[in-house]
DNA sequence: GCCTAAAATATTGTTGACAATATTATCGGC
DNA sequence: GCCGATAATATTGTCAACAATATTTTAGGC
């Protein structure tokens, strides 16, 4: 868990640029057009045209493939090759279910381990300018705020266990909060959701703070619900 | 997630016979000898002595580290090699807070989606044949008997996305739960514990379900915490 | 023109050899 | 005898060639 995990984790908050070994930028590279949706579900992908493509050999990028496979990302079958994982609407309303106790348990931990201006930096950031920037559709935005947010939870949490279990779900999560944010009406909701949930932690009230987190993610799941002919 | 998973999930339940291939062998086995503690913590594990021990070439070997790496059951320092991963105190309290809201979503779903008599088999394994069992410290019975109520739960569940998630930890959870079944008297109180949840699940109480499942792991966490001189 | 069989091609799976790195053993100086 | 430098060994990291398998193309019969 330990290591790998680590690098993933300053990959997903430090942006694409990252250290470590060819395996882990192939990884990292390939994650991002998946999420990005630059390989669709679907695509097939083949082990020598990467192997080209990054100057490596075979062998680095099939233990990337490995590591994809493992997370979900992509599919391999046998003497066939690699695709990228269809989602599909089951496992997208199976992610919230599971994000609705994760991400709950986050911000609870998060809120007990914490002083009230832990959160300040948090609170500025879901301010006025953030607000204004969501109801003029800015989704970039909001996408790094919430990712900050994220982040900062976590970092707050101490659990290496429960990051682990989180940057497993991540990249879906995201794949699905892209789509989500374009419905209307919903970006500016989460908005406010999050801002609710930013007072409770510095309040201090983590049973608050895991409720309102776990209706975010509940009524997200509704307008999924109600608009997934849209999304998938 | 997808094919990894279910080979990986047919192992735990169906015992260390296993088909797939060499790397899926080789990982189940391993898998195997450290969760008994064949393999402890911190031990060195050599990749030539591996490849000679089962007749398998090195770069099987490596593939498999490369799955036990990332599910947490060993750790790789690149050109030093590989080490079971040590588990700490720390650690096991984390691994309760996430079972508690993993699988009380578990029971939780597993109760939704299921008609009363889906449980009657599960009820009268956990019998009074078990509880004499229990009380006799029969361990093996009854962590068979727990298995089996996780599996059927899971498979009730209908979440391949929560499956994964508790597969992930599945093997910490076993060695925490065997260390913890030797205190005196918890065996008895989990026993108890899962026949709460199973009679609230044949109710149909979906929210009391995962609530007494929820109690349950906490439960299971302050014997942790009162005995962890001893566990650890 | 269309279906089937077989050859040609492309792609993944596996291996053993070699390079890079870390660990251990040896040797000389003090 | 103890310490440090260097050589010897062991172990992991990487790669390119080869084998196995699947896919596509071609050829032939009807």
């Amino acid at each position: 868990m330990t290591k790998r995990n680590v690098t993933k984790l300053t990959t997903v908050t430090s942006g694409p640029k990252s250290g470590g070994s060819d395996t882990d930028r192939l990884v990292d590279e390939l994650r991002r057009r998946i999420v990005t949706n630059q390989m669709p579900p679907g695509s097939r992908i083949r082990e020598n045209e990467l192997s080209e493509e990054f100057g490596v050999s075979r062998s680095r990028v099939r233990d990337a493939f490995g590591i994809l496979e493992e997370r979900g990302l992509i599919e391999r079958i046998p003497n066939k090759g690699a695709v990228v994982m269809r989602l599909e609407a089951d496992s997208f309303l199976e992610l919230f279910d599971v994000r609705e106790v994760l991400e709950g348990l986050m911000v609870r931990l998060a809120t007990q381990n914490t002083e009230p201006e832990y959160w300040d930096d948090l609170i500025n950031l879901f301010g006025a300018d953030l607000e204004k920037a969501v109801e003029n559709n800015d989704f970039n935005a909001y996408m790094a705020a919430i990712a900050q947010f994220r982040q900062t939870c976590i970092e707050a949490a101490g659990s290496g266990t429960l990051r682990g279990l989180l940057d497993d779900i991540y990249d879906r999560v995201l794949s699905m909060t892209r789509r989500l944010m374009l419905v209307p009406g919903r970006a500016s909701e989460g908005f406010r959701q999050h801002q609710g949930i930013l007072r409770a932690m510095q309040e201090g009230d983590a049973e608050k703070a895991e409720r309102l987190k776990r209706e975010n993610i509940r009524s997200a799941r509704q307008w999924f619900l109600k608009y997934n002919d849209f999304l998938l």
